[in-house]
RNA sequence: GCUCCCGUAGUGUAGUCCGGUCAAUCAUUCCAGCCUUUCGAGCUGGAUACCCGGGUUCAAAUCCCGGCGGGAGCACCA
């Protein structure tokens, strides 16, 4: 029976099936799973420089949820690798998610609470669910692959301890001996089988120097400050996938309640650096000029450049939390960002590879151009070009060829080779096609935006854009900018088109 | 090699659990047109997608099977 027909019968026997429910189509992030209440979730950055724009996917989906639920979002600093602590993190990290706009309730440090993890370790050595192995490295890995346990694994609890004390008093050296959980040995992941839950390292930590040398590795510390947070949910990458299945062992030997997990896919930025390693190798060889570099994908860099927190917000919050992986598009970001910039970015002519040109014939001529077009009510730019009449063109512009061009806000004019003629003022022109072009007067000032690809376009800008110190405005035809200085000279970095 | 996850337009996303109103949503992008003054904004119109092949069914983006493709992990980093 064809489907009209079926329609149609069906409209008979019983309409009410024809009514599809009102699906709510989900605005934003889906729900949470399994939401009781208040949610407590929580940020963990390794405090080893600043935030980039993959760091803020994480913060930013955590803050959504906290603020959509009500709750806490608690910001761990995970600097349990004495190797791989930058002491600036701490200080930057914040700063950070407070530009992003990010609640941060708690904050904790879990360099503070080694004296926990090791509590923890000594009652899953009590329990038998953990052993201290001093095999060497190679060893156990080999016989971890063929799912058999090392000599160590099964040896009685005062034994362990002997060797586990021995982590603490000197008697091994780093890698001679190290506590590893119990998982599954026959586990067909391999990757879950036992893992290593603590170690010694003798690199002094930049915040307990020396006074601790066994240092818990992450799964063993998040498992346990997890617990301890009362997280509700977790959100994670999804190259955390095998971890939370080994977190979830030390979860079940003690009986906790474990938070809902979700992961989300990896996403891949074109043309920004965001390797912490590779950046700050880049600053100390003197490549970027610092953090805030705007060849970098740093918060700092955006900031610098006039990109606005909520840009990034709404486009995290639209790539959402599925497990694909993504490609970013700073072309929509960029779309987000003009969308709120626009309003308040004033209009400035800035000429790039700037010309002088006289207009031949012309009267005495001012332009009177609006800061903002939508706005009139802020007020004009009044340049004076005078008897002269010179003003600064585009080489680009100039060298379109031969005809007329409009000069925005000011005259027509008639371009023949160099010189060019004063064509009136009728903006009928248009009609026909003219180009519309901007200008500089000659009491334009120089300037330079420095562009993301860390290249400088050199020019002239009105002088009024000194007013905009510290404010994104609109070079026209140019491109949005962030005058970040004014004196000695202008200087502004590149936002976007 | 082993384990796990995932495939809707250029990009991201809705729909997939509970098959039908899905010739498939929204955003961004791109193209064209409009606009007496920007390559910005706005308005109008257009373009592009259910990985492939079987099966089940009256009906498949949705269920099943098999391919193919992509990703993650198998670290004393997080």
């Amino acid at each position: 029976m064809p489907a009209d027909e079926q329609r149609k019968q069906l409209e008979s026997i019983a309409p009410e099936l024809l009514v599809r429910e009102a699906k709510l189509r989900e605005k934003g992030l889906p729900d949470l799973e399994g939401v009781v209440g208040e949610v407590r979730m929580r940020l963990a950055p390794n405090p080893s420089g600043p935030l980039h724009l993959g760091h803020s996917r994480m913060a930013i989906l955590n803050d959504e949820y906290v603020k959509r639920y009500g709750g806490i979002c608690i910001n761990r600093f995970e600097d349990t690798d004495p190797a791989r602590v930058d002491p600036l993190g701490y200080k930057t990290i914040p700063e950070d998610l407070a530009w992003l706009g990010v609640k941060v309730g708690k904050t904790i440090i879990q360099s503070d609470r080694f004296e926990i993890y090791y509590d923890i370790a000594k009652k899953l050595l009590e329990m038998g669910r953990a052993y201290v192995c001093t095999c060497p490295v190679e060893t156990w890995r080999e016989l971890k692959n063929k799912k058999l346990a090392c000599p160590h694994r099964e040896e009685p609890f005062d034994k362990q301890l002997e060797r586990w004390d021995g982590m603490f008093d000197g008697s091994y050296r780093p890698e001679e001996a190290s506590l590893m959980v119990k998982t599954d040995l026959s586990h067909p992941n391999p990757a879950i089988r036992d893992f290593v839950g603590l170690r010694i390292d003798d690199t002094p930590h930049p915040r307990t120097g020396t006074k601790y040398r066994v240092y818990p590795l992450m799964n063993l510390a998040v498992a346990v400050d997890d617990h301890l947070l009362e997280l509700t949910h977790v959100l994670r990458g999804k190259d955390h996938l095998n971890n939370t299945f080994r977190q979830e062992y030390i979860y079940n030997y003690f009986g906790w309640k474990k938070p809902f997990y979700i992961h989300y896919g990896r996403v891949s930025i074109e043309e920004a650096q965001l390797k912490k390693s590779t950046t700050a190798k880049g600053i100390k060889e003197g490549t970027y000029t610092g953090w805030d570099d705007p060849r970098l994908g740093t918060l700092q860099a955006l900031r610098r450049r006039g990109i606005r927190p909520e840009a990034i917000r709404r486009y995290w919050v639209e790539v959402g939390i599925k497990e694909v992986d993504i490609e970013f598009s700073w072309k929509t970001l960029y779309s987000f960002n003009r969308e709120l910039i626009d309003d308040s970015a004033n209009r400035y002519f800035f000429v790039s590879d700037p010309v002088k040109i006289k207009i031949e014939g012309a009267p005495d001529l001012e332009a009177k151009a609006p800061l903002h077009p939508e706005h009139p009510e802020r007020g004009y730019r009044e340049l004076k070009v005078g008897h002269d009449a010179s003003v600064y063109v585009g080489r680009e512009d100039l060298e379109s060829g031969p005809g007329m061009l409009r000069l925005k806000d000011l005259c027509n004019i008639e371009l023949e080779g160099q010189s060019a003629r004063y064509a009136g003022n009728d903006l009928g022109v248009l009609k026909d096609g003219v180009q519309i072009v901007h200008w500089a007067p000659m009491d334009a000032v120089p300037a330079e935006v420095l562009m993301t690809d860390g290249t400088v376009k050199k020019g002239v800008v009105e002088t009024g854009v000194k007013a905009a110190l510290g404010k994104v405005v609109q070079f026209e035809r140019f491109a949005y900018a962030r005058v970040e200085q004014v004196e000695p000279s202008v200087r502004c970095v590149f936002t976007h088109k």
